[in-house]
DNA sequence: GACTTTTTTCTCGACAGTCGAGAAAATAAA
DNA sequence: TTTATTTTCTCGACTGTCGAGAAAAAAGTC
């Protein structure tokens, strides 16, 4: 159902235009934002001046005034309108980071995990402690942290704001919001991995002016595989999602992946599924619940070496990827895909299989493969997803306080 | 990227939300659009006089003044405020409609095609002259046509009105606009049959108060397999696709699909596909073009009797849309699946494998199978999804031309 | 150092839109 | 004929955007 339009939405969705600009440019002068947003420049004032008293915006005198005139007054976020933590979950640690409204990192620390160790009690713990530590540290009050960002591998419920199952602590859920007790008055937001990663992707090609861009999905390798698909909607804006990529049924081969379901994409595709075929271990074995990495590098140099077993696991794994991405591209439309994770080091292995699984499609053949780019650096990606999901949020936020009057 | 607001462009999504609360609901009174709308009693004063004086709404008395008081006046759509066409395109033949503003159909006729026929020649000419006899017979004047839907089965550019692949021209492009000459001037909306359907269904179901739906699937079942997902946005608006889920790959068995691939569903689970099995002629053989339903009605007979290899070929053509739709629901998320289409007769033979297909994915077993549900009318399905695409087109057209003054 | 030029920000009045309250209209009941 | 009831219509207040031009603040010019 369409909702009813009022000069207050006006107001809103403006306001709204002018920080996001904010975000995307830097801070701007009255006369950049006018023109970036379209809007008049009494218009540009009278926000301008509101998202001031509000304490949102602050002033900065420009440094070299280059040109005759009146000099121009710089409006950018005020640093200290409010803070966000990111947490990062993965099966070997958890990443903590503190950032202010301006996007600017102040502070982080990893704290490591037992993989062994699925219970959430102990988890939890460390969570609390950890969010503790950081306001400690950079002496922020607890009540001015307003977001606070939780990624993980796995499927998740952004309503209620919980983990429906992940690798690390499979189906148990975790209440987050229940979590933090009143001192903390924080809104949690929670998304899956490699969505953040998508996310990114998308702003990053925005950015780098990619016109007539629909959508970009991004592909994560590891010892589980994520997908993450971000498109522009109607309305112009991003909409994000993290489907159930890595547990689609890729084929009935039998191959047991560890969510208990048989011939899931993971199932050939993630590390421990190239480990056992490459091991020629039976498909139904359960799977190891963790691959160091080096295990992986030994079984990729037997590959380049030309063993047999190695370069077929791997080859299996692209296949199965290329199978899925084909399968996304049916369901969805073409479009590009970024790869990341520690597997993309494996990616000459995988290519071939990939390409050729891709192939096979009524889709491929139609209008061709997708554009295929590696990324590696998926640490970078997922904080970027983080920064700009909870700073949209906090904006989002700041305008909405407006409404019932802050 | 958001674009700016204005008070002028509130009006307009006021006035698109009383036209689609008349759509709704039938005409209502001032009252009634009021309390639909949750607009302020003098807006929709404005509005509707507004709309009244564009002659687009006309007052109605009203029949029974069963209360006292005075008497409401009833605002309904002028039926003469313009003309819709639409146009359904299947192998054995083709189907004009015409409908007024009010949605009351007009006229209709089929016109039966030649299924070998694959030139377009003669199918544009026959398109030209049909609208030409639409309109005579009726009386209206062709610049009062103001949409042309066309529905087929098969890939649609809805940016510049083509079809992109479909099973009656293969990738034989037909340009639409160009075929109208300026006593026409109608717009033309192109979409796939099943899309159509999926848009009707979640009509149905929201009219039927399903409150918390997210998304509707619509399958249908025939010659060929097609897919229509239609999802409701955050903006609570509803948007539309159709998957290339029929040629989508389901699984390297080499069963050769007549868009030139292997392993399309529809190469398991469309009719010819199901033919194919039950003679045990080898899967590489091209397939039929065309299947009778006598033809198929003898091998479900068959089937039901017990005949091993008959009974297989549905078995696997239920497997085939299992898998596929444990892929949908895995790539999108879990949401109620209609059947329709011709193949909706079988169904009983095809459910096993169906259920079989679906249990087999992570997402089925954390979240359950989705809901399936078997509507065999799918003519009607898609004349309603024609009717609304139209309208709204129709209703967006009537108040954007407010702006430019008309 | 006073004046001019240039650039930017700020301010004002006009205009478009929504809303709530109450007046006006139109009917049935008393 | 009067009263009660229901609905529509109208008016003034409020919020918002916009364009034009005034005001501000600097650098250049003589």
């Amino acid at each position: 159902m369409l909702t009813k339009s009022s000069t207050e939405l006006v107001r809103q969705q403006n306001s709204a235009l002018v920080l996001a600009s904010l975000r995307r440019h830097g801070p701007l002068a009255h006369t950049d934002i006018s023109h970036h947003t379209g809007l008049a420049s009494a218009t540009v004032s009278v926000i301008t001046a509101e998202l001031e008293k509000a304490e949102v915006l602050e002033r900065r005198e420009q440094q070299a005034s280059a040109s005759r005139g009146r000099p121009r007054v710089i409006f950018g976020q005020r640093r200290d309108a409010g803070y966000l933590v990111t947490v990062r979950i993965s099966s070997d640690m958890v990443q903590y980071s503190l950032a202010d409204y301006g996007g600017t990192l102040l502070d982080r620390f990893e704290e490591p995990r037992n993989h062994a160790d699925t219970a959430t009690r102990p988890f939890t713990e460390a969570f609390v402690a950890a969010l503790d530590r950081l306001a400690d540290r950079s002496r922020i009050d607890r009540g001015q942290v307003l977001v606070v960002s939780i990624s993980s591998k796995g499927l998740v419920d952004p309503l209620t704001a919980r983990l429906v199952w992940s690798p690390v602590f499979g189906a148990q859920q975790v209440d987050f919001a229940a979590l933090l007790q009143p001192p903390w008055r924080a809104k949690i937001l929670i998304s899956n991995e490699t969505l953040l990663v998508a996310h990114a992707m998308a702003l990053r090609m925005e950015k780098a002016g990619a016109r007539d861009l629909q959508a970009v999905a991004a592909l994560s390798l590891g010892h589980s595989i994520g997908l993450g698909i971000a498109r522009f909607d109607r309305s112009g804006e991003l909409s994000v999602t993290a489907p159930n990529f890595g547990h689609m049924l890729n084929s009935s081969d039998g191959k047991l992946c560890r969510c208990g379901a048989q011939g899931c994409i993971e199932a050939s595709a993630g590390f421990y599924g190239i480990l056992r075929t490459a091991f020629e271990v039976p498909p139904d074995t359960i799977p190891a619940k963790f691959v160091p990495l080096a295990e992986m590098d030994k079984i990729a140099l037997r590959a380049r070496q030309g063993h047999r077993m190695s370069e077929y696991a791997f080859r299996q794994a692209g296949l199965a990827l290329g199978q899925g991405l084909s399968r996304v591209v049916s369901l969805y439309e073409n479009m590009p895909i970024a790869i990341t994770g520690p597997g993309t080091r494996y990616f000459d292995l995988i290519q071939r299989g990939l390409e050729e699984g891709l192939a096979q499609s009524q889709q491929v053949r139609l209008f061709g493969a997708p554009p295929i780019s590696v990324v590696p650096e998926e640490a970078t990606l997922v904080l970027e997803g983080h920064l700009d999901r909870a700073l949209a949020e906090m904006d989002h936020d700041v305008i909405a306080a407006r409404a019932v009057g802050e």
